[in-house]
This record gives C-alpha cells, structure tokens and sequence, in this order.
RNA sequence: AUGGCAGGACGAUCUGUCGCGGCUAAUCUCCGCUUUUUGCGGUGAUGGUGCUGAGGAAAGUCCGCACAGGACAGGGCACCCGUCUGUGGAAAGCACAGUGGGGAGUAAUCUUCAAAAUGCGUAACAGAGAAUAACCGCCGGAGUUUUUCUUUUUUUUCUCCGGUAAGGGUGAAAACGCGGGGUAAGAGCCCACGACGCUUUGCGGCGACGUAAAGCGGGUACGCAUCCGGGCCUGCAAGACCAAAUAUACCGGCAGCUGAGGGCUGCCCGCCUGAUGCCGGGGGGUAGGUUGCGAAGAUAAAUGACAGAUUCAAAAACAGAAAGCGGCUUACGGCCCUGCCAUUAUU
RNA sequence: GGCUCCAUAGCUCAAUUGAAUAGAGCAUUUGACUACGGAUCAAAAGGUUACAGGUUUGAGUCCUGUUGGAGUCA
C-alpha cells in the first residue's frame, strides 16, 4: 500500500461527518480521541477526518500544525489497518505536541481499530 | 567607542527521502454530433510531463473604494461623519510637505491641538464675586451719636445715598503686565515700554502664515446650534444558475356517490367511513452542487515530516490566504544600510 | 467569513446631558434579640468602574486602541 492520501481518503460533507460524530465508536490513546465506523458499504478506502478544538488552541497556526502532524502519522501507518473504515481523529492535548509524541499514539489507535 | 533619534530594505537559503492543493502535455473510459475511418464538443479516471502554491502584518475589522442586491420623480428637513494650508489620490479617521500654539527631551527628535462669524448654554466645591461682580475695604455727601459750657473744626459709633475693580484666606480659571501721571478715592482715564487680538497698507509665500508700519480694541475656558464639505440601506453567509426527496398552485389523462380511496388485517370475506384518488406534465423552491473567484486559491479547506549543510549560536519572534483592492491600527526574535544628536577619548 | 452588542462589590443591577465620598437588593462578617437556631433589628467590610492611552480643571460617562464574552446571518 503506497503512503499516499488523495483527497478522495478525506471524508467530505457536512452529513458525512455527522453521521460519524453520532454513530461512530469511540476510543482514544494519549494525546488523541478518535470515533470510527468500521467496513462502511459505500468505499473501498478507508476515510478520515481530523480535528483540533479552537478552545484549546486559539491561533489558526498551531491548529494547522497540529492537524498537518496527524495526517502525516496517519499517512506513514495506514497499512496497519485490516480493513476499510470512515475515522474521526480528534486532538485533545491541552499543548503542542511533537511529531514523535503524535505518531506514537497513532500507532496505538490504529492497532486498536484492527 | 557607548547611548539615542529618524528613514529605508529584509522576515532564511540549499541538498536528499516521502507527501499535499491547483492548472496542464499525454493516455484511457463513457456520452453526443458527423459518420467509412477520422474529426469536434463534453463527463470521469490516471497523471514525477511541466508550471505554480501564505504574510509583513495574511490578524483586528477601525476607515475608504470597487462590486452585488434592495430603495429611489425632483427638492428639503432630520440623522451621522469631517474641520489649519498645499500637493498626490477613486476615496479615506490616507500619505507627503509645510503653518501656528501647548507639552516631553541636554540634543537629534517626538507628541498633541487647530477654520470663520453670530446666537445660546455651562463653569460643581471653595470664594465677596464664575460674567450686565460692590461682601469687606477705600473715598465723598446727608443724618445721628460721642468729645465740648456753647458754636465751628477735628475725632469716634451707627444708619442711609453715591463713587470706586487699587487690596482681600478661594479657585483649574478672577476681568492685560509693569512704571509714571492723574484723582476725593480710584480706574487704559492718560502716557512710555511690553504682551495679545482685529483692520489697512508694504514686502515674502500657491496657501495656512510670517514680517514691518499705521490705526483701532480690551472678560476666560469648554460645549451646542447656525454655517462649510461629505454621506441612501445592506453586505460575497451579497447575488446569479442547476436541482433530489417531501408537500403542492396550475394543466392534461384515467377512475369515481351504480362507492374511488381510507380504517380493522399477513391475505380473503365481512364491518365502519363517504369524495376525491392515481398517473403524467409543471412553476417556485429545500438538501446538495456550480458560479461569484483573482498570474496561490479551496469548499471541513493545500506549503508538511525526517536527516544534513551554511551565516558566532539553537531557524528560533509575531503569526496561516477563504471575494478583491487602497490605507490605518495592533503583535514581533534578529540582521543590514543611510543620515543625524549627546557624552567621552585621540589627532 | 461578514455584521451587531456587552463588560460597574462574591451575585443581580443603578448612577439624567461629565461635577468629586460610585449607590441599592441578595450574599459575607460583627453585635443585639433567643435556652439554641431561623426570621428580624443595628452596624461594618467589600470597587485600580475589564485593561492602556488621550480630551478636560475634573472621566464609570466622551474619543482611540487592546483583552475577554455574547448574539445574529447558511
């Protein structure tokens, strides 16, 4: 599986993401919450989306770093997942975290998922 | 050399391995037109073929513009904003250059205010008085009283009338300053010098204004109105286009009080109810999409991660485009250039 | 993203058109009353008027800028 993410692994639309926030399972290791739907019937690649709360970091700067370091996480481990799933990633640390710090707990979700 | 002031430029670069948004050569799929191929147009996919991809403030949303919709015959009132001068500018609570007061600094320099005339209002507390000022005081006159044997003069007490802004504990602010003359006592009442304001003239300046002379004048500060200039309202979540589902104006067809349809039910019978039901078209319009949209440009939103090198040293500070443009304001590590000022030292 | 608005005592609110000790209720503390508590009565304390500048003799009020918060537009 290449280390890539397309826009179209990117869950897209405000019902979409609704959907996941009401019906998903919840998890959460570390630094990250996460919800996810396992094998939805519509795709055949996995999908997600990720969140930093504006109540806890008010500059759109440290937010866009944030949300930049998991999508990079996530692209270099995606291959652990077994099967297709529509994921939330949702930052919960009150403070910046490093790279390291991100993919550790990543690592921990995604073992979790499978 | 140290410290400071002003102005300007910058806001890392390079290499390697992965990765992201947009456009695109090319390839493939599907559709339509022409149809022998071919060609043209469109949709979607791949896309390391190439190009491009955050800031000086992208921020705050404080001004202004353009654009868009709404309102609007024309004019006025009301309301809001602005206010020294010139130039630039589409305009601006804009920029640049200047004028005149006040303030800060040894200085370089910085900062703040500002039009004209008329009318009206306010000036708490304190104080005699805060704006056509007589409470005390000073002076004059009349009366009264006291001193005296009596009269006159002088002195004293009180009352009344008048003059007087020189003096008086206040206050943010007290009716030009100071000297002389003058006077019953006083006063720009008069004079000299000085400060201020207005007018006229000469000179300089596009102008605000400066300067010189002459004449005139004498109550301060702030606010409001008139006056002059400008301003319709709302904002890209504006606005435009396409358009599921559901309900449905309207139109057509079919069935229908000879019972359609509905309720009880898994189905039939049966019972109850009693006028609309079904199909198609169709307009507005919701979800959603397209556009508005840019020499970055999306629609949950793109610039990142890791390793190394460089400038003395850790690329570190403030900070991320969501419609565009011109300004202002606020935040900010560091570096470079130019000019100037003060102090110290040397020649 | 655009627009509109708010901030005063621990809480809820006043303070006219700038005028001097910023006020009221509840809450708090102390005292009285009571055998004790509640209620009541009396008194006290509590404020850099969100922050920083400016105008003014004088600012909670007027002007500018920051900070925090709320509402609204799909």
């Amino acid at each position: 599986m290449p280390e890539t993410l397309p826009k179209s692994e990117r869950l897209r639309g405000q019902t979409a993401v609704s959907a996941l926030f009401e019906h998903g399972k919840g998890l959460s290791s570390g630094c990250l919450r996460c919800k996810y739907i396992a094998s939805p019937a519509h795709a055949d690649a996995s999908r997600i989306v990720v969140s930093v709360p504006k109540r806890l970091f008010k500059r759109a700067v440290k937010r866009n770093l944030l949300k930049r370091r998991i999508r990079e996480a996530y692209r270099r481990q995606k291959e652990l997942l077994s099967a297709p799933c529509d994921i939330l990633f949702v930052y919960s640390a009150p403070e910046v975290l490093p790279y390291e710090v991100i993919y550790a707990d990543m690592t921990a979700i995604l073992q979790k998922i499978c």
